[in-house]
DNA sequence: TCAAAAGTGTTAGATTTACACCCATGA
DNA sequence: TCATGGGTGTAAATCTAACACTTTTGA
């Protein structure tokens, strides 16, 4: 081993993840009782140590795969958090990572098993450290980039009403929407295409489910909500 | 000390400057060729390591007034960059920061001793490990930032023309300005005060001086240039 | 006297917002 | 039959973008 920099001291390194979802109009962060000292029994999001072999995005991935058992979520780097007291025990400084899920597509054995619960964002208890500042900062860039990605869509199923997709847009923008308007601008990105199933779940009438359609969206991924 | 997290390995955990100016028309990077192994000869971001006590915040503000002898700059974070082997020599993880500085308050004699440069933003060379990479996070960050946010400011002489105001945003964002739009949009934000000065170095007839108010600014910070 | 930068308004087109009623169906 | 959510269009207001000439002055 080198020992170009052995002058200067090193520090933990860890990440942390804030799992959005969305679940009966309401956005939701997957967090849960910390399970090990300092903090133990606080809220706190679910987060690991990089190690040596990996690198921060590929640690980051990989945690989100332990608690949830999914691949090739939507993930993007929130940022560095190094405050030097933020972990009671040692200098630990952490790099968070949002990811968009669908609530659905979560085991909820495998939720149990790692004691996370899908949280109200507009409810969030005190939390661990430094974490609601991560939140805070997560949901912040989450909301930007929803205007000009459609990556909204990962947190609904592959196939979804209009309501349910205005639903989504007005908790993240945290305001209402006007449906007409709403629906004016969907009808104009080609990528959201109407299906001929019907979903009866949410009304007698029954709605028209769409579909994201890939292929599509990378023909011309210009648009802004 | 503690030893909640033994098993766990450590890193090192550096901080790179992004130092962005303004000058003749052109935004420009602050960058040297790099002074140690490994990579030494290399372009290079002037950078550091963070130290046990102090915050990785502080540590990017230390390390940019250790460059500049300046206090206070405007500085925002970029983001980690955490792959294996970006440093060739041992597993550092490095997060970036931007600044903004007025390339006058930039003392030559010190720019000199730390053996850096004001490159043309669009004329960068090849660059040691990630630092390309990082520059172009920062450049559109500060992008989408200087939009919302009068930081733009931090890169011109406190007294300005308009036409070097726009030749900013022309740099920044990579276009050119309608010169009646612009000086129309500038005119509706009342933080931009129009000063009795007039400078005769860039025109015979002479341009009028404008300077930032923060008091009215901090009134009313709306804007969208 | 002329070159070079400063300064100034109007209009057409595009975008955004506000707004209200009928439809289909199961309970 | 009625309560519930699904679905639809228009017009006013606002914002954006395009565009050209006069002024001042030092060389």
């Amino acid at each position: 081993m080198t020992t170009y920099y052995s002058e200067h001291s090193k520090a933990y390194v860890s990440v942390d993840c804030i799992i959005f979802g969305f679940d009966e109009g309401h956005l939701r962060v997957l967090i849960g009782k910390r399970q090990m000292d300092p903090g133990r029994g606080e809220w706190s999001l679910y987060g690991g140590f990089v190690r040596p072999q990996e690198s921060v995005d590929k640690a980051a991935a990989r945690t989100l795969f332990e608690l949830t058992g999914l691949r090739n979520l939507y993930m993007s780097q929130v940022g560095a958090f190094g405050n030097i007291d933020r972990d009671p025990g040692e200098r630990v400084i952490s790099i968070a990572y949002y990811a968009l899920i669908n609530v659905n597509d979560y085991n909820e054995k495998l939720r149990m098993q790692h004691g996370v619960e899908w949280v109200n964002f507009n409810q969030l208890p005190p939390m661990y450290s430094d974490h609601r500042d991560m939140i805070r900062k997560a949901r912040k860039m989450m909301k930007e980039m929803i205007k000009t990605n459609p990556v909204g869509l990962r947190l609904l199923p592959s196939l979804f009403t209009l309501t349910q997709l205005q639903r989504l847009y007005e908790a993240v923008n945290g305001e209402a929407i006007d449906k007409r308007n709403f629906r004016k601008r969907i009808k104009e990105m080609e990528f959201i295409e109407k299906t001929e199933l019907i979903d009866k779940t949410s009304s007698k009438r029954g709605a028209h489910l769409y579909k994201f359609n890939l292929a599509t969206y990378n023909e011309d991924r210009n648009f802004k909500l």
